[in-house]
DNA sequence: ATTATCTATAGATCTATAGATAATGC
DNA sequence: ATTATCTATAGATCTATAGATAATGC
């Protein structure tokens, strides 16, 4: 009885739309790629309100519109399921960073700054998901959460450890006489504003007193890069 | 079956434990609150290793050694130990940084820093969880996992405004002309470094290769004020 | 007498599997 | 013939309550 007031709502709505697909005849790879494309937006939206272990099956099969076993037929277990929320938009995220970051050591040469690698890093994770509408910012909070747990961070290893050592390549290529701890550090506290912001838990909108929006990213993108860009070179000095 | 591998152990040691204790005769005051305070402490550990959801009563009375029921008899339901937990500490923490900040206040007169500001509020909170040995540091934990929740941050609202709010307005006079979008802001990027440290996740030690621990909040006090407030002046530059 | 703790159990879910049915595919 | 979806159900937990027992308190 501890459990969260049913699914949120939007079952009956996703029944709908489902019942009108289905008087338009699909082919079986497009029916198969539909159901696991609305089974992970359902799964994903889910998981980033309550994480792991305060969504069940059922809830997500609700918001489908679907039966439970259609979810073990498609994903095996809960875990699974899971795991290819994150896998999902991991590369594109991961991907898109990589690049940016590669163009920008390009174009600087020998002589990145930080607030350089930190624009290329941040800001193209930001517009991703502002850009990218609803399912892209349910992402960015799907591993906000994540990030912040004992095992999510594990994920968050083994997909997006190649992103972040390239930018420390560049950052430390930037700081040339700084220490690796120093560089590692300013990361970490760079990766929390970030995951803070992804998070959109609302707390900044009530404290602000409504100045300030959880999904404003245009107005941390303004910010964040100078911000911790300034951080890092106070290290030093 | 997707539930995690049983409770994680030192249920035997505190059986024992127990045993022991009730050896020497207690009187029910004292009785109680033992009782009391071991329940928080174990489900404060296991929260803020899995969250509300990842954790069942079972979990946290084994870990005591009691039976369920008595979680009950102390706490009413899941729901009210969690709120218990949250707010055991809550006030301790709150009423330290809230003193420092006045304190720092008054030292200051008309000129406070913005670094001074984040040094008292920021210090006094790695300070207390990491000379608060490892029960602190699972409150910290705890704190953080909430934090980056829909529900938990409207906890962080009820306990933390106050203390918040007081950072906001010394900031605002250290700060005179800065628009109080950037104040608050700055603020969401200072609370994300520090959340991600009091997280503890241990992904910067790997990512690091092991130069940077998870727990070594001093290493993070060192650096964090000093890095935060020369974000926060780099907004206006 | 009052408070702390345990026993027994109801009732509700939850995950996962086996096997049936309905729709597409050659 | 193969793949997508549903029906039926097993087996395991989980939360919460009622009521019994054991320990302290006056």
């Amino acid at each position: 009885m501890t459990k969260r007031v049913s699914a949120d709502s939007k079952a009956a709505g996703s029944k709908a739309k489902r019942a009108a697909d289905k008087r338009r005849p699909r082919t079986k790879a497009e029916q198969r790629a539909e159901s696991l494309e609305q089974i992970l937006d359902a799964a994903e939206y889910l998981f980033s309100k309550h994480g792991l272990y305060g969504v069940t099956l059922r809830d997500v099969a609700e918001r489908v519109g679907i039966h439970t076993t259609l979810l073990h037929y498609y994903f095996k277990d809960k875990n699974n399921l899971f795991e290819a929320v994150f896998a999902r938009r991991a590369s594109v995220t991961s991907g898109r960073r990589m690049r940016a970051l590669e163009e920008y050591e390009a174009a600087a040469g020998k002589r990145p700054t930080v607030e350089g690698a930190l624009h290329a890093f941040l800001d193209t994770d930001l517009d991703l998901y502002y850009e990218g509408g609803e399912l892209w910012m349910n992402y960015a909070s799907f591993c906000a959460r994540v990030s912040n747990t004992p095992e999510g961070a594990k994920l968050m290893d083994e997909y997006f450890d190649p992103v972040v050592l390239k930018l420390v390549s560049i950052l430390k290529k930037a700081l040339p006489d700084y220490s690796d701890e120093d560089i590692f550090w300013g990361y970490h506290f760079v990766t929390g504003a970030l995951m803070n912001t992804l998070a959109r838990t609302g707390r900044i909108d009530r404290l602000s007193g409504g100045i300030c929006r959880s999904d404003d990213f245009p107005a941390v993108k303004k910010r964040i890069a100078k911000f911790m860009a300034a951080g890092f070179l106070a290290l030093k000095a």
